[in-house]
DNA sequence: GCGACAG
DNA sequence: ATCTTGTCGC
């Protein structure tokens, strides 16, 4: 508890001297449980940034239904934010709510997908890698946008990726996960490697660009969601 | 030195 | 991320 006590409240600078570090102790191969259970997450801010909103759906898995698959359980946790938005320290930000939200949890997921980069950082080390640490769990980043690396030109047709490129290493895909539809950014975080984490994306795909998981844990973290839940109590 | 920059 | 209605386009 003493380190989680001091994690959540470091400088800048210190900041991103433990992302280098925490960085080493991803694990880059496939070590995943059977899966019958995989959770989205997604935070939102709420009273001008003041009360961070951290949303978990659980999904339950099978090759049957799937990209219908039935929820089994949703949270959805709040706290006070502490610190401001700093491109590269995101999981700072969020972590911490992402956490309450997952200790309110009754179910066990064996994958959970981020909203967000897994490795596709500049120290290797977003927001869906530093969570999966913390949880211990494979952990899968899909953004919405890139934050770094380079790449080539993505196909139309759903389904294309190329690699997303640092240096000579490739921390990730852009994958065009609905026709004609701008590409979305999938990169392993833990316990994952890029292809099992890419298979994991396709079959959770429904009908938006975004997977299952993430979709629904955004939906449920949208301010619209909160207010349609209130007007329907 | 000048941009770029997840959510 | 969030503020926010209607509206342009396939």
């Amino acid at each position: 508890m003493d380190a989680a006590l001091h994690e959540w409240n470091l400088s800048p600078k210190q900041a991103i001297a433990l992302q280098s570090q925490l960085a080493q102790q991803l694990e880059s191969s496939d070590r995943i449980d059977p899966v019958t259970y995989i959770a989205g997450v997604d935070i939102g801010f709420e009273e001008g940034g003041a009360v961070t909103r951290a949303a978990v759906v659980v999904l339950k898995w099978s090759p049957d239904m799937a990209p219908q698959l039935p929820v089994i359980e949703q949270v959805v946790h709040r706290e006070p934010t502490r610190m401001p938005y700093i491109p590269g320290l995101l999981s700072f930000r969020e972590i911490p709510a992402a956490l309450g939200a997952f200790a309110k949890l009754t179910t066990q997921p064996q994958l959970v997908m981020v909203d967000g980069q897994g490795i596709a950082h500049p120290r290797r080390l977003g927001v869906a890698a530093h969570l999966g640490l913390w949880l211990d769990l494979p952990t899968i980043g899909i953004a919405k946008s890139r934050l770094t690396g380079i790449h080539a030109e993505v196909g139309e047709a759903r389904g294309d990726w190329v690699p997303l490129m640092a240096k000579q290493e490739v921390i990730g895909a852009v994958l065009r996960s609905r026709t004609n539809v701008k590409p979305v950014f999938v990169s392993p975080g833990h316990r994952l490697t890029l292809a099992t984490s890419l298979e994991w994306v396709m079959r959770c795909l429904g009908p938006t660009k975004l997977p299952e998981p993430t979709r629904l844990a955004d939906r449920l973290a949208s301010r619209r969601d909160q207010k349609r839940i209130k007007e329907t109590r």
